[in-house]
DNA sequence: CGGAATCTTGACCAAGTTCAAGCGGTGTGG
DNA sequence: CCACACCGCTTGAACTTGGTCAAGATTCCG
């Protein structure tokens, strides 16, 4: 028996935020609204998480309120383990977002695919390093759309789910960065915005050429 | 039978360049002189390595030669698993180096601490994202003193094996960058430097304060 | 001793941040 | 239904941090 992906009581949430339904494999669903909380720094690492619908972010924070993003996780991508058995990150749903959520004994099983996980993870977070720390704000930007094309199965069409914001914390920058590098890119036409979360990729070749 | 640890031909370097012992346990040891590749990106994953003495430096390059480097090495420390079949960076000794290399075998036998190893970098990563991402310079240098510290048994005493390149490179920042931060923490008698290699913390405690 | 690295310092510059204001869509209450 | 407030996003102007370029100091070695 798993134990029920039961989030944290936070009174001035109602019980409809989530939905658990039994699944034919040994996993639950989870229905999380936009903005809710999957675990927070320090909770226990009980489970770990597979993206059906919607998206993710993980972050972490300084004391006085920087905020880093170590990652987006969309459909079909896993997410949850950590080193060690504390949680040093925070997970929420970005826009209303259901998970499969799958047990201790399920990681054990299959620790073997947990070892791929860990080493594509860690090989995830040092590819961002290098953006992030040799890279300027336009190749930053523009690795990111590619990136995310990629995980979206390649299409010109691109839907964000996160906020400048949350874009900003994930490259290091400013939301007024991001903003200002989104509008040169439009203004250069190689990329064009149906509205600010929908991109359209024009030119794929000159946003793979600007990220070097 | 593991095969030897046999650095790739490079023709103007001699033999006396690296020198292999068989050991009692399932490995050899291997050394290397400064600045020697221990693997190249595109090479496949053979082995991976234990630091015995000296230090490792892992980094990745962009084509204008921008440099980030991934992580640093110390004795104990082990490093060369990566995700796929081929290496995506490129480790070199950046002093004379000792090495203990296993070979693939042991590295499938021991899959279970592969896990531990493979979050705990991921972990690592993911850390100095938050450091590279969010942080300023001054923060930069302090983290990276106060980690390299740690990791060398948390004496006051700290003996840098990297170059101020290594560091400028690691940190997301240039030398000059570097240089001038590490004066001012002298003058802020923070710090005190015997030699530019070798840095005395005199207050850990204000230390620790600037990285937040 | 001479030459090459490596490191430090200074002056100037530019990328990106900060601060402030405005825009546009959405939801709410009178 | 409209007015209004709110939120996310964009834009502009001034500013700051760190980068660039150049020169000098120091250390390391042959």
């Amino acid at each position: 028996m798993y134990a029920v992906a039961q989030p944290k009581d936070q009174p001035f949430q109602q019980a409809d935020d989530f939905a658990l339904n039994q699944m034919g494999g040994p996993h639950l669903v989870a229905t999380y609204k936009a903005g809710r909380e999957v675990y927070a720094e320090g909770d226990s690492i009980e489970k770990c998480y597979k993206v059906d619908t919607g998206a993710v972010r993980v972050y972490r924070l300084l004391s006085d309120g920087r905020r880093q993003v170590v990652s987006f996780h969309l459909p079909g991508e896993i997410f949850g383990f950590e080193a060690g058995s504390n949680h040093c990150f925070f997970a929420e749903a970005i826009t209303e977002t259901t998970l499969a959520v799958f047990g201790r004994r399920h990681m054990q099983e299959r620790s073997r695919d947990l070892l791929a996980l860990a080493l594509a993870g860690m090989a995830r977070a040092q590819q961002h390093l290098l953006v992030i720390g040799r890279q300027c704000a336009v190749e930053r930007i523009a690795a990111f759309l590619i990136d995310l094309c990629e995980r979206q199965g390649g299409c010109r069409q691109l839907r964000l789910p996160m906020s400048r914001q949350d874009i900003a914390d994930y490259l290091g920058l400013t939301i007024e960065t991001v903003s200002r590098v989104v509008t040169k890119l439009k203004a250069r036409s190689v990329i064009s915005l149906k509205d600010a979360r929908t991109i359209d990729i024009v030119r794929p070749d000159a946003l793979r050429s600007l990220c070097n």
